[in-house]
RNA sequence: GCUCCCAUCGUCUAGCGGUCUAGGACACCGCCCUCUCAAGGCGGGAACACGAGUUCGAACCUCGUUGGGAGCGCCA
């Protein structure tokens, strides 16, 4: 049988980093299988999804680029279906209506708590054979086992065995006619097909349930592999308060599709000491029963030590639109000023995002903002550097303009001069950049481009001399 | 409260009864390189939660303790 598995976020908000390590996961496990890779939109809430969220999910999915396989299915759009399911159901007698109003529900589950117990349905509709009736509180309710004992051997988890006794009269259709979550899902699973549920460990607690109801469908019961979760920095879970956590927040903080990949993948799974990981070798070595079962904390740090690898080594030109994105989000217009692939060449071993990146263009792709009065004061305002801008203009009018040769130039000067290269390198920096901190010195005259660099330094020159 | 789950350096992890004076990576510290900042190279500190038991032998198996987490909805 062909591998299937699904990634089935609800459309309440974006897709949050957790949701793209199970997407991921799913998504791994299907390509490595050589499988199908499904999503499903779980907008049954009427109330809190909303088509902004379901375009949110789509585009991250599509920025991480995690295809699906087949067009996404939407919940909304298969009433009827389930409908249909739940009325076998009631016909074989292994669901039943009940009429509770939400305030006895609550009362039935304060009063266990009260008993100590744990807060269930009491099963007074259960053995009724109340028929069909016009009520606002009319429910479906399946009617699980009271015996016996659910055991399904978890991919990540192990054997898990679950007493019915502990389970209850689970709703599957709610009162505003509108199916439940742990309904829906098991017979969303068994249409399209779904051969290994891998979903969030908060999902383990609702298996047994769907498991019953498998049983009562008479439908193959699918693997299940339950991801621990993620937490934050202080091992708390993951909030918008104190961490990002929509991918595309992400996107926008200057990280590569690839780097949180990669990120992800190892978090909760590791091959070895491999701490790299192309889609070719994920695919390849990945698998769900390798996954780890503790919860994982998300470490920034490791995440940019892996984006900066990512921007070091993959080719410029790759990177490039990407980084475009964030040039002309930091309001910088790209179409005069230097390649954006030259840029990302000399700031690539200096900056851990694209957006920090983005920023220190600026300086290529307008005037200079801000000048550093130390570094004015101490490499402009000296013996030397007036005498060092000059060489410099004069060799760089005529230069080839490459770095290289843009180097060749500034040995000369130091050798004309007779100057050490901090002597030489540091009044250009700052004449160039305003400040005493840039890529290497031939990187920066480089990328201002002849006019304007021989105008900075003009302009230099009239501070050094000041 | 009840049910279930988890536990190796600060963090991500390797380890699947002897090869562990516990390996790698991020972060941190030091040195080197150096035109600044980085990057890079070399080196360093840093962990088996605790207690019993099983065994010739335990990070690995069992039980308990402690500590964390999840769930207990007409939300997903």
């Amino acid at each position: 049988m062909t591998v299937r598995t699904r990634f089935a976020p609800s459309p309440t908000g974006f897709l949050h980093i957790g949701g793209a390590r199970t997407a991921l996961y799913c998504w791994l496990e299907a390509r490595r299988r050589g499988g199908e890779f499904l999503l499903r939109i779980e907008d049954t809430d009427r109330e809190r999804s909303t088509d902004e969220a379901v375009q949110a999910i789509l585009d991250a999915m599509a920025w991480l680029d995690l295809s699906a396989d087949e067009a996404p299915v939407y919940q909304t759009q298969r009433l009827a279906r389930y409908r249909e399911v739940a009325e076998r159901l009631l016909a074989e007698g292994k669901a039943y209506y009940a009429y509770e109003s939400k305030e006895e529900i609550d009362a039935m589950r304060e009063a266990a708590m009260a008993r100590g117990e744990k807060p269930r349905y009491n099963g007074f509709y259960r053995d009724r054979n109340e028929p069909y009736r016009e009520d606002p509180n009319r429910v479906i309710r399946f009617r699980n086992p009271l015996e016996g004992s659910v055991v399904f051997e978890d991919k990540v988890k192990g054997r898990v065995e679950w007493a019915n006794a502990e389970l209850d009269d689970l709703v599957i259709f709610r009162s505003d006619g509108w199916p439940t979550y742990n309904f829906a899902v098991v017979v969303d699973d068994i249409d399209m097909g779904i051969t290994e549920v891998i979903r969030g460990d908060d999902h383990v607690n609702n298996t047994p349930r769907q498991i019953n109801i498998y049983h009562a469908l008479g439908a193959p019961v699918p693997e299940f592999a339950h991801l621990p979760m993620i937490l934050d920095k202080e091992g708390k879970k993951l909030s918008k308060r104190t961490n990002s956590v929509s991918v595309m927040e992400y996107r926008e903080e200057g990280y590569l599709p690839h780097a949180i990949l990669n990120y992800l993948v190892r978090l909760g799974w590791s091959h070895g000491d491999q701490e790299i990981f192309s889609r070719e070798e994920m695919v390849r070595l990945f698998d769900v029963a390798d996954v780890n079962k503790a919860a994982s904390r998300f470490d920034t740090e490791k995440l940019n030590w892996l984006n900066q690898h990512y921007l070091k080594t993959d080719d410029p030109a790759v990177l490039a639109p990407e980084f475009a994105w964030h040039l002309a989000r930091a309001g910088i217009d790209a179409t005069h000023g230097p390649q954006p692939a030259d840029v990302i060449v000399a700031l690539r071993d200096r900056v851990h995002t694209l957006n920090e990146m983005a920023e220190r263009a600026k300086i290529w792709y307008g005037p200079i903002e801000a000048w550093d009065d130390k570094a004015v004061a101490k490499h402009l305002k000296n013996d030397s550097a007036a005498a060092v801008l000059e060489a410099a203009k004069g060799l760089l009018v005529a230069v080839e303009w490459k770095p290289e040769p843009i180097h060749g130039v500034i040995e000369q000067v130091a050798a004309k001069l007779e100057l050490g290269m901090g002597k030489i390198a540091q009044p250009l920096r700052v004449a160039i950049t305003g400040t005493q901190v840039s890529p290497s010195i031939d990187h920066t005259i480089y990328l201002c481009g002849r006019d304007e660099a021989l105008k900075r330094f003009d302009h230099a020159l009239v501070l050094a001399r000041g």
